[in-house]
DNA sequence: ATTTAATGATAGTATTACTATTATATTTGC
DNA sequence: GCAAATATAATAGTAATACTATCATTAAAT
């Protein structure tokens, strides 16, 4: 699989930046330091000016490439969204059985990312932990009707109807197929985030993973509804 | 109910405040417009110096009150969580019945606030809306693990773990009961959000509620392991 | 009437999130 | 190989933010 995503270009709503930052080395060094800085720093405490003299450039070099700190927390959740999409795809639309299928897309999309694919300059382990701590923060605002309108949650949408379509081959009369796919995304990150820093609220640990409870949640759901 | 509220003063915890709001019309008159115009304006674009205007008073007063805004955020969603407790004790020790006072607590903690219950200068409409908007900003941060330390989410974590144990009286062979608390408590927010800026990823709209949703689920799932 | 506490006014600081301008490299086309 | 175009760097500047500090005024309590 990741031979094949080495092929594959990941693309993103091109108003999301001024210029790609896959075009040249200076714009794959943001994404890869900003990556890293986002990470350790947190969403707050980074800005341009210290990017910039991470990766020796300057900050106004920087903003040739994105307008503000906030598209490039949109482009790079949209990189990871679009990411886990082709994982998806690729390893469920050979699945005949929509059981397997939605299991197997639970698992993709909720699990842990725990190594690098290594097939470019962005982190991917390091990404899932920005979108678990940081994503939230890029929908919760006041612009979020205008940004949305543009398209820059389009590949999040794309994914939650994927596996809404899904949930529906499995069980075509369950009458909460959008909410159950929204909450399968979003509760993954939640629990990840709670056995962070509130282990008391969640019974994942090292042991139990938010996937198990949240296969267990959708298929209990599901089959109670087949059978009733 | 409300009357009962009335002669109920919320207690916070005290590390949220320098001085407590509660104790003078200024303290209560910052609370009251903060929630104005955070609704208004958006977490982002609210500042103590434009409340310090719009309260006819000075920014530096009201940094007698609260260190910062990250404090006063924690300190209404305090109160709001606080709130919701309440109104859940209230209407659920009476019921003996698990299920019942399960599927009346999910009422409680789901439900979109539509009228001020009007015993304060608090609004509970609007409050309801800041938290809905506004509430993950305030544990998404760096700082998390020590302000968890100074109890500033004990009345969060408290609202869980009652969920949590009536889930468990319903249900004591569930294996997941303080996940699916958790959930209950963020999807329920998640829903209201989705409802109004991504109709597109949930089935709540103006006829189906995210309580509904989140009833279903949840008794599915616990009945379904109770039988099987 | 006097002390004490609360609030207001003003000023100041470091940082942020940019914009604008100009200078210097680097690449590309011919 | 050179000019033109393009990309990047350097510097400066701005308005706003998130405060801190100081001192003056007002109100309340003893």
């Amino acid at each position: 699989m990741d031979r094949l995503l080495q092929g594959v270009q990941i693309r993103i709503n091109d108003k999301l930046f001024l210029k790609d930052p896959e075009s040249s080395e200076l714009g794959k060094r943001i994404i890869e330091i900003s990556i890293q800085m986002i990470n350790d720093m947190g969403w707050e405490s980074f800005t341009f000016k210290k990017l910039g003299q991470a990766i020796g450039s300057n900050e106004s070099s920087i903003y040739r490439y994105f307008e503000n700190k906030h598209k490039l927390l949109l482009y790079l959740t949209s990189w990871y969204w679009s990411w886990l999409e082709y994982q998806l795809v690729f390893a469920t639309n050979s699945l005949k059985n929509p059981k397997e299928k939605l299991l197997r897309s639970i698992l993709i999309i909720t699990r842990e990312i725990k190594e690098d694919s290594d097939f470019s300059h962005i982190n991917e382990v390091l990404l899932n932990k920005i979108v678990i701590n940081e994503y939230s923060k890029s929908y919760l605002t006041k612009e979020v009707d205008e940004e949305n309108k543009e398209g820059y949650f389009v590949i999040y949408k794309r994914l939650v109807s994927r596996l809404r379509d899904m949930i529906k081959e499995v069980n075509p009369v369950y009458e909460y197929p959008s909410s159950l796919a929204s909450t399968i995304l979003e509760s993954g990150l939640h629990q990840h985030f709670l056995k962070e820093h509130f282990s008391s609220l969640t019974d994942c640990n090292d042991n139990v993973t938010p996937t198990q409870y949240l296969t267990h949640l959708v298929f209990n759901t599901l089959n109670q509804n087949l059978n009733g």
